[in-house]
DNA sequence: TGGTATATGTTGCTATTGTCAACATTCATC
DNA sequence: GATGAATGTTGACAATAGCAACATATACCA
């Protein structure tokens, strides 16, 4: 199915407009993003993309969907080493995903925007959501079980994990964090997890 | 100046168009906002709203403005209690900033919405969002001069705090945490600050 | 091989929106 | 009471989302 130049049908559309709207959000932003334009680019009637997505809300959810299915990818290379200890694999857990933000920041910005107001509208990427989640309480879990994290419930302390690293990457895309810092991201990404750590630890 | 019905003037348009905007981003959503829906709603021509607001953005930038107005009032009077120690100052603010935002969500969407692209295109909404931010400074600048929060870039630290609490807020918001748990949303923003606490104690 | 259902793309249309320009009315001030 | 400024209105235009009807290519089957 190759893409087929001059011809009537494009070969991958629904690809391309996937890639074209990353591009968009990207190099613009999500507010201005829209169908017609997407069309254009692809040189394709403006009423092409809608054989491929019921709306413009579709496309932003399965931009998500894919997003999230990558974020879970990325995480679960921490967890392939297995030298870890559970403080370690949760810090690297957590420096993993603000880099994933920063890195996809037109996934990240659609998984997390307001435009997406229903997610329970699309099940699939509440499920892709819910299963990237899980790499994480699976990890707390297991700390807990090894009795160096602190006991309770589970997917409470995953939920304050989750906040701070969703929030450093999301004060990060919207500039909110003032350029001379910007460039230090990283560092700013592990003085956050190491603090993290330290309230998730048992008390000694 | 009172609202005058079936007058020529509104009165107050610039007001209606604020409150009558937050309505609707509360009960419908901030992507649907219409400007011409907005003075449809109060009665006036679709193009009343130009009288006081350059375009969409510059509304927007005027209810975030007011936003971080508020929210360093709420902040303001966690400092007016002198009987707090550092470590509890700063966990009653991160409280307190998770408050406002579930309390106030119409203009916390405003605030961190993607809608507002270029903050720096609105210097007095600026100006509020760093005169809020600076009271989580200060208030950390004090614990490290009384010796109980760990040294260190204070900007940073207030960073990381910042974080958390925004990403609480924001996945809140975003009906991002399970029902089941929205119900204790205070009971996680009290353990998300508690565990903040512990990161930025000084080791002892 | 040829024919037909289906997937994919196009054209044309309507309703809605943001925003501009020109005009109307009221208010505030001298 | 007159006049300029503030505020509101009317009418226009371009862009968009999305629907319906139509066109073309593709896949699959006899």
């Amino acid at each position: 199915m190759m893409k087929a130049k001059d011809s009537y049908h494009h070969g991958d559309l629904r690809h391309g407009i996937i890639e074209e709207a990353k591009i968009w959000i990207e190099t613009k932003d999500i507010s201005s993003l829209s169908l017609r334009g997407i069309a254009r680019r692809l040189g394709v009637s403006h009423n092409a993309p809608y054989r491929h997505f019921a709306d413009k809300e579709s496309l932003l959810a399965a931009i998500a969907e894919m997003g999230f299915i990558k974020l879970r990818q990325w995480l679960q290379q921490v967890l392939e080493d297995n030298t870890l200890t559970p403080e370690e694999g949760i810090k690297a857990l957590g420096v993993k995903y603000i880099e994933y933000a920063i890195s996809n920041p037109a996934y990240y910005r659609v998984m997390y925007s307001a435009y997406l107001s229903d997610y329970k509208k699309y099940p699939s990427l509440e499920k892709a959501a819910e299963e990237s989640f899980t790499i994480l309480i699976e990890t707390i879990a297991q700390g807990q079980q090894a009795e160096v994290i602190r006991s309770g419930d589970t997917r409470e302390l995953a939920y304050v994990c989750w906040s701070l690293v969703h929030g450093v990457s999301m004060l990060y895309l919207d500039r909110q964090l003032r350029s001379s810092e910007m460039k230090s991201i990283e560092k700013l990404a592990k003085l956050a997890t190491a603090m993290m750590i330290e309230g998730l630890a048992v008390k000694k």
